[in-house]
DNA sequence: GATACCCATAATATCCAACATTATTGAAAT
DNA sequence: ATTTCAATAATGTTGGATATTATGGGTATC
């Protein structure tokens, strides 16, 4: 599995897991009703477990909550897509913009491992695009963008950094499956930020942290 | 009671306004380990209430939550205060940069009446500085805020500043029990600031909120 | 034919009680 | 003093039950 991330082996984060994996691919489709026993059937757990998870989830933007209505799957409108990009952008501006600051050469050398990483991902899903391979895409791309942002030494921007990119996972992995985007151009955005960031020049990294993520994000890429 | 935004006459919603009105005025202490039970016994409700709204604060920042060691309330530490400082300030420079772009005539109007609430809350709380006051002047400084940022037109902005903010409650109540806030300051600053947002001057009204959000969580302020 | 009202049904929110698993504590043995 | 191990406490999880609230459909009224 990829998502083991915040498996700690109790039974809502493995909840959370699945649940979180199903909107990120689409099986749980936007604005979906989420009855708590219909899941149980499809995920197992107890009544509360599920509520916790949901709850979760709505914290993370995954999923929303109205009282005394249940929950949702999180609506997908090109709003929102439009919101989620800007908040990421501001966010990993001012994470990347410290991290080039206080970043010393182990923070260097694990860019440049993600960056690596990310390559041969982005290469093979170019390639044959199946759903392991798009999660492990997926995953490395998380782990580039968490990179270059983790040596911002303000925990509470890489958890900001980490949450909104989950709630872009929905958009970006539709492109994907759309085959809207366009691998050759992303290696050469992901190859300048990577110069731009090793040779410490801020100013070059952010406009083009700026650039990736709008192209990203945006419905008419490239 | 001034904490009742977000009741929406669920339990769990009238248990997180009363913990987290406890935690913002200390009465629970930061690291303070928070069981479930000795909860109930305080404030009611059933143990998986009481789970559903640890879950909840945590998300908001307030609480932290260990597998398999339970909660306890998130650890108030200089490094923290800043970290929170750091991040409101980004968010809301954002937010506020957009609000003066998009904000129309009715933002200006709420603008206006927020500062003036304000500046009578102000004046009431450097009087006579009891508990009740306290509150009322802390949703006071809180509504000025949000409504300098409600018109940027970014439902996540707006959900992060008033995350941020909370987190900074227990900071800003603290100062104002030490006695350490200038009140003569703080509404110069505050009409300063008023009057770049409202002659639609960005920069300045930037670097006054700059200054704002540094006087106010700074450890050794004025 | 459209609207308002009411009831049966479904779903949610909550609670109580119990059990399994994991931490913590404190005493005994080395 | 240190380690080991059992007793205790706390957490995580589950099942079932109940009150409250939404939802859908039918009937009466205009």
């Amino acid at each position: 599995m990829i998502f083991r991330r915040d498996d700690d082996g109790t039974v809502v984060s493995m909840l959370a897991s699945a649940v979180r994996r199903d909107i990120s691919f689409g099986a749980l489709l936007p604005d979906q009703k989420l009855k708590i026993d219909t899941l149980r059937q499809r995920y197992g757990g107890s009544n509360h477990s599920m509520r916790e998870t949901l709850r979760l989830l709505t914290a993370e933007g995954l999923v929303e909550a109205t009282a005394q209505r249940g929950f949702r799957v999180t609506s997908a409108t090109e709003d929102d897509l439009r919101d989620i990009a800007l908040v990421r952008s501001e966010i990993e501006r001012v994470a990347l913009s410290l991290a080039i600051t206080n970043g010393d050469v182990a923070w260097e050398g694990r860019v440049i491992a993600a960056h690596h990483a990310l390559q041969k991902a982005e290469a093979a899903v170019a390639n044959a695009p199946d759903d392991l391979l798009a999660m492990e895409w997926d995953e490395a791309c998380r782990a580039f963008s968490a990179a270059l942002t983790d040596a911002c030494d303000s925990p509470r921007l890489v958890d900001l950094q980490r949450k909104f990119f989950d709630q872009s996972r929905r958009y970006r992995l539709a492109q994907l499956r759309e085959g809207q985007l366009n691998f050759v151009a992303r290696k050469q955005r992901q190859r300048d930020l990577l110069d731009a960031v090793l040779s410490r020049n801020t100013e070059q990294a952010l406009a083009l942290l700026q650039v990736e993520i709008d192209a990203e994000l945006r419905p008419n890429p490239e």
